[in-house]
Parts: C-alpha cells; structure tokens; sequence
DNA sequence: AATTTACTGTACCGGCGGTACGGTTTTCAC
DNA sequence: GTGAAAACCGTACCGCCGGTACAGTAAATT
C-alpha cells in the first residue's frame, strides 16, 4: 500500500527523466525497471501500458507546475499591494527559481508531449492543454489585474502577453539546451519582465497625466 | 543519380511529417519506407542507419530556414531604408508566413532534436546549434543596427531581445499545438514586434529630444 | 557494351512493447 | 496471529522494429 506508491513514484520519476531526454517513444520500459530495480511485471502492476504512463507522468507534472505557480504568485503578492510590482516580484522569482537549477531546467513535458503527440490518446492531450490554458489564465488575470491601476500601452493584446510568458519559458528551456547554456531561460524570463514594466510604463504621451502610484519593491 | 535524388527526398519528407508528429525515437523505418513505396534494402541504400537519417534532416530543415530567413530580411531591406522600419516589415512578413500555412506551423525540428537530444550524434547536435547560433545572430545585428540609429530604452539587453525571437517562435509553436490553435504563432510574432516598437519608441524620458525619422511603413 | 546507380528480395539477429498467468512475499486490518 | 489484500517476481511467448548481410537486377549513364 504505501510501499506501492513509492515504487510508482520512482518509475515515474526515472521515466519523466528519460522522456526529456530522449522524447516518449524512445524510452524503453525495460530501461526505466531496470534502473528501478523491479521487473517487467512489476511496472505492468502499476500501469497496464504506456499510454497510462504517460498519463502518470502529465498529471504529475501538471500538480507540481500549479503547485509552484502557487507558491511563487503568493509569495509575490505577499511582499507588495500593487498589482504590477507583485507581478514583477513574481517574475523575478521564477526567473531565480530557474537559474538555481544546478544542470539547467530538465524540460517541460508539455513540449515533449505536443512534439509527439500522434503517441498518445485524447485524455493526456486534453490535461496537456487544460493545464497550459489554467496557467496562462493566471498570467492573463495578473496583468488584467495591473491594467485596471496603470493604462497599459496600445498595441498589445493582454491575452497574448500572458501567452508570451508561456512561449518564453518553453522556447527558452529548448535554447538553452540548444546553445548549450543554461542561463538563457533565466534571461529570458526576466527579459519578458522587462517588457511587462515597459507596458506599463507611462508613456511619452502620458507624460503630463498624473504619474502612478510609486514603485515599492522589485528594484 | 538524378532518381536517386528524387527518391532520397521523399523519404526525407516523409520522415519529416513523422518526426515532428511522433517524435524521432517513435518513426519507424518500416513506416516510412511503407508510405514511400520502397523496401527496406532501398532505405539504406541512401542513409547506411538511422542517425545518418537524422543529419539529413536537420541540414535540409537548416538549409531550408536559412532560406526563408534570407528572403524575409532581404524584403525587408528593399521595402524601407529605415533599419527599425525594414525590420518591423521583416517580422510582420514572418508574421504573416505562419499566419497563412493551413494546418499551421507543422513544428521546428531544432525543437524535436533538442527534446531528443540523447538519440543523436554530436555532429546532429552542432548542426542544430551553430543553425541557431547563426539565426540569433541575424536578429542581434538587425537589432543593433537599429539601436545605432535610434537609442533603445534601458533594462534589456539586445542579444537577450534577439534570442527572445527564436523563444517566441518555437514557444508559439508548442502553444499553437497544445491550444489547438494555429493563429496563436502569428500573434506570438506579432506580439514580438511591439516588443521591438515598443524598445526602440521614445521615452517618457526623451520626450524633449528631437524625434526620430517619422515611419515610411509598416503601420 | 560496360559500368555505375538505384534499387529489390530474402534471411536473419537481438531488443522492445505488450500479454498471460501462475507463484511468492510483504503489508495491513482485525 | 491470521487471513486477505497488495505488491510484486518468473517465465514463456508474440509480433514489430532497427539493423546487417549479401546476392541479384533493372535502368540510367558513359
């Protein structure tokens, strides 16, 4: 009973470091027990198939992302009342909660799972887009919280910027690996926090209304 | 020779398609020499295994980009003189190449790759990053050549903004899939061209300076 | 006509995903 | 302490796949 589930959280947690390394398809079940230490029909008492691992291994990843989303919008609106610096206070957060990772981040598994989607039955792809669709409704709602205090520029969509947040971490972690330094997520999380204190800077034509309430954290 | 060539790119497209649906590990020679119409004998006759498969892969999808990138900045060129104009031309030329491809981007195997990173060779991985390498570099010299002319604001780094394309790009491509929808890419390069407005517009600290050369294009 | 190119056909190996099923040990509830 | 459920192990097997080997052949090129 509660050894059962230790096992089945180190399959899957062996299993989730495979597949960002070598995509889904290319991890073998036999590797994965093998360096688990159990035997074929140990894994298939835990999962009838692969896809159920699969499975597994999204719901996994979507509890622990949410979880930290949690944690970090909390803590940011914890160290400020004004939307935007608690935004910002956030950012840079996940920025440093990125670049602490000592070999880099590992991946993100809902870029692996969309890059191999044909792989996999609708219900793994339907936690996939649910998930990324509840994520960047958090960032939606934080800057819509922002834009009700400070006029935000013309010329963007707020729904694209929270997007954006999304397209940096993922395009980043692949850079990253692509350019063989780990720093580049890092840098680009807090290059789009650059652009999300431009948005709602005042701009030259508000320059004569009434400034906005002043800054108190997040340098 | 000439049929030869013929037959090699076939198998390369379809190999392609099945890539970036499934994942490398995942696409089987069997299958892909099924949809081609050869035998098995006649793969490896062009590729002697799979790794070689890989290599022609990137260097055509490379070779490929290098070409669009080369077209999309060379109209940019001839459309305005300006560098901050051409390059906005430029973006939304890109823009608008995503924007009308069907069934949307069908994905960038730079990403594929890096997510399988563990199943190729060093020379497929140089490949993917001196390709990006030198795609980055496009983009940071565009941006500087800008910046001679027209004084960026403060706080973001150019080389970071230049990479921020490609995290963008290969980012909108995964919310594109996991969405299920194809417009979220154009709009993601879209947003990045008001990043790049928005970095090069005066400030509401240069309010007072002489303005810069008023916009020929590009709305 | 000779040679190279571009394949086909056949046979085979080992690894892997997956199934089936019977047996065994560990854990927990009572 | 005992019985039942949980958590495995062992073995045997199937079909697909990557890859090798090698002999043969049709078509294009020289």
């Amino acid at each position: 009973m509660r050894k059962g589930a230790e096992t089945r959280e180190r399959i899957l947690e062996i299993a989730e470091a495979s597949v960002l390394a070598k995509g889904f398809g290319a991890t073998s079940i036999e590797e994965v027990i093998a360096e688990a230490g159990i035997t074929k029909s140990g894994f298939f008492y835990h999962f009838k198939d692969k896809n159920e691992l699969a499975r597994a291994l999204m719901l996994r990843y979507v509890e622990e992302n949410d979880r930290i989303f949690d944690d970090v919008f909390h803590r940011g609106r914890q160290l400020s009342d004004d939307p935007l610096q608690s935004f910002l206070i956030t950012l840079k957060l996940l920025a440093e909660l990125m670049g602490d990772l000592p070999n880099g981040h590992p991946g993100c598994l809902i870029a692996t799972f969309t890059y191999q989607e044909r792989l996999f039955d609708r219900t793994v792809r339907d936690i996939a887009s649910d998930a990324v669709r509840s994520w960047n409704g958090r960032f939606r709602d934080a800057l819509n919280e922002i834009a009700a205090v400070y006029p935000a520029r013309k010329g963007m969509d707020l729904d694209d910027v929270a997007i954006m947040f999304s397209c940096v971490v993922d395009g980043g972690i692949i850079m990253s690996r692509g350019l063989g330094d780990p720093r580049v997520l890092e840098r680009q999380i807090l290059a789009f926090r650059s652009v999300v204190k431009m948005l709602f800077a005042p701009a030259a034509s508000d320059i004569m209304l009434p400034s906005a309430p002043t800054a108190i954290a997040a340098e």
